[in-house]
DNA sequence: CTTCTGACA
DNA sequence: TGTCAGGA
């Protein structure tokens, strides 16, 4: 596996990144102080530790949450509004993801260009519908058997993205 | 050095 | 919510 797909694996793999209390509240602006009451009324959890370690560990859906009631405190919410409208926002994103989850099966190249695999053109599922941005930034399509996506397109990203960036 | 819980001049 | 104590 060279080292560009590695490195465009591990940035959309957002599952394995752990952050201590502190590196989020350094992340958010949100004093450690809220993050440990946030999680005591329950808008927000931190990963069970059971390396035997009492130090919180928060995952990137932690991140993503309390990204999003900081904003909406410093726009004047309460707390609990600013955990509602989190909320709200967090179904948003998790249809979107489903969108993009459904839409993406993996990037290639393939005549000097960057592809994205759209997944099955047709319903008996032997063709492949790709896509790239040309210069003129327009998506372009183009439908392909799938044994010829298999030889010809140069695979450099993961087949699945990861988990929704909200629970 | 960082984090944890409990408490409050 | 901040901050300090007293441990882990």
């Amino acid at each position: 596996m060279n080292s560009a797909k590695k490195n465009i694996e591990n940035i959309l793999n957002t599952d394995r990144f752990m952050f201590r209390i502190g590196e989020l509240s350094q992340m958010t602006g949100v004093s450690a102080r809220q993050l440990r009451y946030w999680e005591k009324k329950g808008y927000i959890q931190s990963e069970a530790r059971e390396d035997g370690q009492r130090a919180r560990v928060y995952s990137f859906k932690s991140f993503v949450k309390v990204s999003l009631i900081k904003e909406f405190l410093d726009q004047g919410f309460t707390l609990p509004a600013a955990v509602d409208k989190m909320t709200e926002q967090g179904k948003r994103m998790s249809e979107l993801h489903q969108l993009y989850h459904n839409a993406y099966h993996g990037l290639g190249f393939y005549e000097d260009q960057l592809w994205v695999n759209m997944g099955y053109f047709d319903d008996e599922k032997t063709k492949i519908l790709l896509a790239h941005v040309g210069d003129d930034d327009d998506v372009h399509y183009r439908v392909m058997p799938e044994e010829e996506v298999a030889e010809k397109l140069e695979k450099i990203g993961p087949e699945t993205l990861p988990g929704p960036p909200m629970p």
